[in-house]
DNA sequence: CTGAAAGCGCTTACAG
DNA sequence: CTGAAAGCGCTTACAG
């Protein structure tokens, strides 16, 4: 038993005009008379034609998905972006293919999906994707862009947050309440997000002539968590920790507290991202909150932008964000 | 300037046979002898063929696409239960289409994008459907399944976690170490989730003769953190409290603390769900936990075998969790 | 503005 | 097993 499918014949022979009728008036730009337009729309109603998607894509050599890949899931950063993506998009009529890595770097098969479905654009966010991969999407003329993140390379277009303004006004505000030693926890090494972070912070610190110790971690809650065990075990308590994501400073700072180490008297601790608990009476955590909306605002716009008219231009479009006081310091 | 699509046909040419071969060639379940399959892999690697999944799904009538509802992404069992889904479609070669609702309801623009792209199947998570919408997609033979949540209505498949028997269980856990009046705290009263996870709870609660109060929030922190404080300008603690899931839980355990309510000595706390937050240190938080695994691996068991032959068979599914004790108790 | 016709890139009976 | 051909449901020049 075959599923029941009105084509646009169907209700073009109910409402007695041609196929190429009922076509026009359900693809936005092409004229037709008033007239026709209702006797149209009154037989499609009548018998429930939708337009056909693929066939629709398949003429027009275009599609109306867009391809979202994420890893991180587990951080609620990214979640909040997925919704945001997915609602904006809405809006102009895209849908979103999500796409899960689990592999720090998209791997082949995901981009194979892409590619099969000629998505309209696609968004990297957390994941990283080797030059050639991503050569691949420019040869077919597919507008990129990688969220909260930077290639070194600058022929891919990327939006971030100013990472290195933040990080400075970060070290300035923590310069001006202590001078002993502090603490960066970066997460992945390989992602400009954290190497950025990392710069404006050292900068800052050197000017001012206050040292500081760095700890490699991984983005992740247990990430800080351990890495708070380290600098415990390493002896010193720092003045003050800054870590490269919330969820590890809420990592951070449960360890401390189990350890009987206060915050914010005997160590200050400074998140990133300003997620939901950052602001949870449990942590009341010092944050930079990275402006979600407009970060994907640019993000839209760009995409929609190239898929109206291709130019491959591209650049490292920095969003400034803004701090949050709360009370880890 | 157009994209250059290489096309079956100039696979074809190269390789020396038919366009059907090569078709063939790339469509699994089809025979083709191991000379005609490496003389048409070699020329499609040559010229870089992928076939076009739009030409594809418009031939056979059906789509590799999965619909995925979603409203609840603050909660973070929702990103993790989004993250198994498309990592276990991956494996059968289905791509998620991800659809975020705001409303409670999933709205008709939502519904016609997933019938425009003729997904194989849907899934419904935290969001509720109306019954004529959810018959559109009977009709399209396209199958569905309500995950975490259940309607009424018996015509309609779906996967839930036994929460009749978790609430039970809690109730007597708690029945064994508390007799005064307890709490519970509902999510939004018209998800089958919340109802059943009271039902089981009071049941097993008059049984032993044990009163409780129930009062009604939303599944999130904010509501949890609220309803907090009511219960204390309520004047009396009570002697524990189950909220129906943990993220409220979260939020019951801050605003009792804030108060300086002890945890477990002056109130008990169970949640449900057992999210990642749950074993942080700063909650521990006692609690049931959802085995997604087992209920991602029902849900997509069942859509395979409907999408490979549809019956239209719905069932209530249920899956056991099992209890997490940690220090709210 | 409207209709007849070509064509997008595939799958799949049908012969051979 | 393989090829020629029909056809999936659309969009879009091209005439009228």
């Amino acid at each position: 038993m075959m599923k029941p499918t009105v084509n646009a014949k169907d209700v073009a022979k109910l409402a007695g005009v041609s196929q190429s009728s009922v076509s026009r008036v359900f693809f936005d730009g092409a004229k037709v008379t008033e007239k026709t337009r209702q006797k149209v729309l009154a037989a499609a109603k009548e018998l429930g034609y939708r337009p056909n998607e693929y066939a629709r894509s398949l003429i027009t050599n275009s599609s109306k998905i867009i391809g979202l890949v994420m890893k991180g899931v587990q951080n609620p950063f990214y979640p909040q972006v997925l919704k945001q993506f997915t609602t904006s998009f809405k809006k102009h009529g895209y849908s979103v293919l999500f796409v899960h890595t689990n592999n720090d770097e998209i791997q082949s098969d995901d981009i194979d999906t892409l590619l099969n479905y000629n998505v309209a654009g696609v968004i990297i966010t957390d994941a990283s994707m080797s030059m050639n991969v991503a050569e691949a999407f420019q040869a077919n003329r597919i507008p990129l862009v990688f969220f909260n993140r930077k290639l070194t390379s600058s022929q891919f277009h990327s939006v971030c947050c100013n990472n290195l303004n933040a990080s400075r006004k970060i070290a300035e505000y923590l310069a001006a309440l202590e001078t002993g030693e502090m603490v960066y926890i970066s997460g992945n090494e390989d992602t400009s997000t954290s190497r950025e972070r990392e710069q404006g912070f050292a900068e800052v610190l050197k000017q001012r002539g206050i040292a500081y110790k760095k700890y490699t971690s991984d983005f992740s809650y247990n990430g800080g968590y351990e890495t708070a065990q380290k600098i415990l075990s390493a002896g010193k308590i720092p003045s003050a920790v800054f870590a490269a994501n919330d969820i590890m400073a809420l990592g951070v700072m449960d360890a401390f507290r189990k350890q009987g180490v206060q915050i914010p008297e005997q160590v200050k601790v400074i998140g990133f991202d300003n997620i939901d608990m950052a602001s949870w009476p449990a942590y009341e955590l010092t944050t930079w909150e990275q402006p979600i909306e407009k970060m994907v605002d640019e993000t839209v716009n760009y995409l929609l932008s190239e898929i109206s008219e291709y130019t491959g231009r591209a650049r490292a479009v920095e969003v400034e964000g803004s701090f949050v006081e709360r009370k880890t310091t």
